[in-house]
DNA sequence: TTTTATGTATGACTAAAATCATACAACAAA
DNA sequence: TTTGTTGTATGATTTTAGTCATACATAAAA
C-alpha cells in the first residue's frame, strides 16, 4: 500500500533520509505521522527480553509502515529500523486523517492493506504454532514468491541471510542454516556458494 | 466492533442459530456475507496437517468475524466453528459495502477493529517467537484481563480450558498444565479445585 | 447414588531445537 | 595480496517441550 507521492507533497509531506541502523520510531511511543517507505529498505521489530530481534515485518519502497496508531490511536507496536540507507516520506497524523476523510478511496485502499497485514498474520502465525523449521521456512519462501518480495524476479536468489529468516520464523541461525541445506538435499531450493535460489 | 443489530436489520441482516461445533464457513472458501454474533461462542481457527487445531481467535457476543475477504476480495483464511448453540446475525457481501460507503463512520469503526486485529496478531507473535510457554500463557491472560473477555468479571475465573489456553498458543495441554501449576507456586495465579482465577 | 464424560495432574521417556564452540567461505576494503 | 568483516557450515552437548501412559477430579446425566 501507498499514497501518491504527489498527494502526499500536496498534502504537505516531508522527505526524510535515514542512515543504516537508525531508528525510525521505538515501539511504544506515540505516533505523530503516517510513514511511508521511498527507498532504501526498512525493518519493523519486537526485541525481547533477551535482546532477540523479531522481524514482524521487512519494508520494501513504496509501501506504508507503521500505520497502526493512524486507526486505532494506540502506540507504536514495535520499532522501525532502516536496514539500509533510506529515504521515507512522513505526513503529519492530523493531515491524514484529514486526507482519508476526504478521500474515501484512499481509506478503503487503507483497509484493505490492514485486512492483508492481519491475513499474513494469521498464516505466519498458524506456521509458528504448528512448529516443524522446514515448513516455517518454505511458508516464508513461498509468500515471498507470491508476493515478489525479497527475492530477485531475474535470478530468484533470495535476498535475505539465514539470521533475517531465523529472525522471522522464531528460529535459531544454526536451526535455519541446517534445514535450509536438507532442502535443498530435498530439492526444495538451491544453494550456491551459500546463496538460495528459489 | 459491532455494527448496530437495528442498522443490520434495516439493510436486510438475516439472524441464523447455530449448532454447536457446526461450521459456519470454512477455510479458503469464499466469503458472501459479513458476520456478527449475537450470541453463544465461537472460535476462529486453523487446523494443521496432523489435525491439532490452532485458535486465532475467540469471538464473544456483539462482535464480527471472518471479517478480512470483505476488504481484501481474498477468501476466508480460517473456519469458523460455535463453540455453544450460538445466535449470529449475517449481511450481504454487497449490502455491507454498500452500508460502509453510506456510512463512513462505521467504515472508520472497521478501519480500527482491523488495527487492533494487527495488533493483537504482532503481539501475540512476538510472544509465540519467544517460547517460553510460562510468559506466553501469562501475556494471554493479560490480554483477556486487559480486554476483559474469558474472564468472570466477578470472580475472576478463567474461562478457557487448558485444552483452549494450548490451542491459542502452539503448545500442548501437559505443557500448559505444568506450566500453570508453576505459576500457581510462583504466585502469579491461583488455581483451585482446577479452576484458575487470576 | 452410580455412571459417564470431560478436564486436570503427574511420571517416565524421547525427540528436536537451542546452545556452545569452532571452522570456513565470500566479498569488500586497505 | 593481505586483512577484516560478515555470513555460512558443522559437530558435540544440553535443555526443554513433546509424547505416551495412566490416574485422578469435577460436574453433569442416568
Amino acid at each position: 500500500m501507498m499514497i501518491d507521492i504527489d498527494i502526499l507533497l500536496a498534502w504537505g509531506a516531508t522527505y526524510k533520509k535515514i542512515n543504516a541502523e537508525e531508528i525510525i520510531f521505538n515501539e511504544n511511543t506515540v505516533c505523530n505521522f503516517y510513514f511511508q517507505l521511498v527507498e532504501g529498505s526498512v525493518r519493523w521489530i519486537n526485541i525481547n527480553d533477551e535482546g532477540k530481534e523479531f522481524i514482524q515485518m521487512i519494508i520494501e519502497p513504496n509501501e506504508c509502515f507503521g500505520e497502526l496508531p493512524l486507526f486505532d490511536d494506540q502506540v507504536h507496536v514495535a520499532t522501525a529500523i532502516a536496514n539500509t540507507e533510506s529515504t521515507i516520506i512522513r505526513l503529519h497524523k492530523a493531515t491524514f486523517h484529514q486526507l482519508i476523510i476526504e478521500r474515501p478511496d484512499i481509506h478503503f485502499k487503507f483497509s484493505k492493506l490492514l485486512a492483508e497485514r492481519v491475513r499474513y498474520k494469521f498464516l505466519i502465525l498458524k506456521e509458528l504454532a504448528s512448529n516443524a523449521p522446514e515448513h516455517r521456512i518454505l511458508f516464508l519462501l513461498n509468500h515471498f514468491k507470491k508476493h515478489n518480495k525479497n527475492i530477485c524476479p531475474d535470478c530468484n536468489q533470495l535476498q535475505l541471510t539465514r539470521q533475517q529468516i531465523a529472525d522471522m520464523t522464531g528460529l535459531r541461525v544454526e536451526t535455519v542454516i541446517r534445514a535450509m541445506r536438507q532442502m535443498h538435499d530435498k530439492g526444495e531450493l538451491t544453494i550456491k556458494k551459500g546463496k538460495v535460489y528459489c
